[in-house]
DNA sequence: GCCCAGGATCACC
DNA sequence: GGTGATCCTGGG
């Protein structure tokens, strides 16, 4: 991999392992979205971002060197090398899931949009997720302009916090707009997500689900998609699908995370996004063929 | 109008 | 520690 900068865009040549579809469209973050057949959009760290590929070269833009190395170097997850991973791991499913997930990464996004999205996720869909997010941002969130349209940020804990549970109602997120609001009230007066970071993984999960509508899976999202627990594993209706269709596996929650933790070690989170993918794009094509 | 998908919570054992 | 009802809403 090379990184170039031109003029108001960050080139990078030689990616192999960066799919932009695999990246954006996999669950882990919902305010990207493909605006044209390989062209994805979305806000994120409070910046508009428009990402491409054509071949092995991956652009970023807008973008400068300085928002590269202090920013999308580590969101895109660029230092850690997925090229080898599990290839040669002896798990047949996990090394389809790979072949098939090939350049998806996980992103390291910002630890109070990941709580307050995973909230939204609890019991719904993504196209749903998308719209509530959305509609959340644009009533609370800091307004900036780019090629003149109106985009918004992930609005800050207070500036949520400060929104009634009428007008997140009014947002779509139904039974959820309690939680949201009092997360974030939790995340403005001192819940320092930050130093969760520091703790073990077992740790960091105990204190995540003392916010509220944070559950076990939950608190796995938050962990692996923004403060950079790598064996984190979301169970999910997904992935149990997978665990009993591959693996054999029937149990419940706790015993899915000794399963993956068994089997996936240190780097379940990632089997976890591959393994997802997988099993997502197979049953949306067997939805096709029913058709 | 009815049923379904999707996790957290709460009451209860 | 586990089980099952409930919450909300878009979509079939």
């Amino acid at each position: 991999m090379e990184v170039s900068f031109l003029s108001g865009a960050v080139v990078l040549t030689g990616m192999t392992c960066f799919e932009p579809r695999h990246i954006f469209d996999n669950g882990q973050t919902f305010r990207f979205d493909e605006v044209a057949h390989g062209v994805f959009e979305g806000v994120a760290h409070g910046r508009f971002l428009r990402v491409t590929k054509n071949g092995d070269t991956v652009t970023l833009f807008p973008s400068s060197a300085d928002e590269y190395n202090g920013i999308w170097k580590n969101y895109f997850d660029l230092e850690t090398n997925y090229d080898g991973l599990f290839c040669d791991c002896g798990d047949e499913a996990l090394r389809k899931g790979r072949e098939y997930g090939c350049g998806l990464r996980l992103l390291n996004q910002q630890p109070f949009e990941t709580l307050i999205a995973f909230i939204v996720s609890a019991n719904n869909n993504l196209k749903r997720i998308k719209g509530i997010l959305r509609r959340i941002c644009d009533r609370c969130g800091q307004p900036f302009l780019f090629e003149g349209k109106t985009y918004y940020a992930f609005p800050k804990p207070a500036e949520l916090a400060a929104m009634d549970e009428q007008a997140l109602k009014e947002c779509g997120s139904g039974y959820r707009a309690p939680y949201i609001r009092e997360a974030a009230r939790m995340v403005a007066s001192g819940f320092d997500l930050e130093t969760l970071r520091a703790k073990s993984y077992p740790d960091a999960k105990k204190e995540l689900v003392k916010l509220p509508g944070v559950g076990p899976k939950v608190a796995d999202c938050i962990l692996l998609f923004a403060l950079g627990f790598r064996d984190a594993f979301p169970a999910d209706v997904w992935i149990k699908r997978v665990l009993k269709e591959h693996y054999g596996f029937e149990g419940n929650d706790r015993q899915a995370y000794a399963f993956a933790k068994e089997k996936f070690g240190e780097y379940a989170g990632i089997a976890q996004q591959y393994l997802f993918f997988w099993q997502r794009d197979k049953e949306k094509q067997d939805d096709e063929d029913n058709i």
